[in-house]
DNA sequence: CTCATTTCTTGAGGTTACCTCATTATGAGG
DNA sequence: CCTCATAATGAGGTAACCTCAAGAAATGAG
């Protein structure tokens, strides 16, 4: 393995980005749940039924993603769709028991190994870095992809 | 829009390696390249002619996928392949004139675009980021997936 | 030299996590 | 009713990875 080249920035944040992704489809493996699908759930947890657009908000991917999304929960019955009263265009999720149970899950499975990735930062790193990654979030808005179709 | 979530270090850390990501496509779109393929092109920079396998290793990714990005490349003409003298076995990757144009214009629209999305941040701060980017690159191996396929 | 083993790359086929565009159904206003 | 905006989804596509196994060449043992 050769040395760390040095990376610029925004190569070197990637790069862990890819490598934190492993390591968090290898936790959630167990619970036969996607990174993807982890953020989701937890996402349903924190905040509740929501409207199929504010799911996909949550998660800052295009609402036709979102759906795909939901419709891998609801295949493994840990989401259920409704009818949204208020509107009939719209259509809400929320978790069923299953998928509150796995949430939970997911949320252990994190601490266990996802946080373990950041291990070997002091707590003022992580602090630091998740201070950082505020500022980065709320500076950039959204970030779709351009021409990338 | 809803706030942003408070999320986990590392779900934070994931919706900003995709924006930064959308961010780089589209930085690197009129050059026709995408940002896997820009990272290899900077690694051949650095670099120089290197065997398939070196160049999967320092992209930190499976050398057949090492193969796809250099099949990209070449068939944008940006790389040449060539077999390697000192082993028939292996093959030697390097820029051609056009790859090394093309990645000096990746180097600057980086610096124009990508760097533009860690503008939010003090000087201070991006040492900071790059420091303990460093040390997790150190701290974790490399981060295969396990049976994601 | 021969054979088994290992190494280097690639063909074949698959996955995740996204995307855009067009369509269908509903809601809101004139 | 007509038009326009909005909600979700069907259809189809992309990037960037992966595994498994094949084919060719190197390497070490006998």
């Amino acid at each position: 393995m050769p040395d760390p080249d040095d990376l610029s920035l925004p190569e070197a944040f990637t790069t862990v980005a890819r490598t934190l992704h492993h390591r968090s489809a290898k936790a959630f493996a167990p619970l036969d749940v996607t990174p993807g699908q982890a953020r989701a759930l937890r996402v349903l947890t924190r905040h509740g039924e929501m409207r199929m657009s504010a799911l996909s908000e949550h998660l800052r991917i295009a609402p036709r993603s979102g759906t795909e999304v939901a419709d891998d929960l609801e295949r493994r019955g840990l989401v259920r769709r409704r009818p949204d009263p208020d509107d009939r265009r719209a259509v809400l999720v929320a978790l069923t028991e299953q998928g509150e149970r796995v949430s939970e899950q997911v949320r252990a499975a994190r601490s266990a190994e996802g946080d373990a990735y950041f291990a070997a930062l002091s707590d003022a790193d992580r602090q630091e870095l998740a201070r950082i990654l505020r500022v980065l979030r709320a500076a950039n808005p959204v970030g779709r992809p351009a021409g990338a179709g």
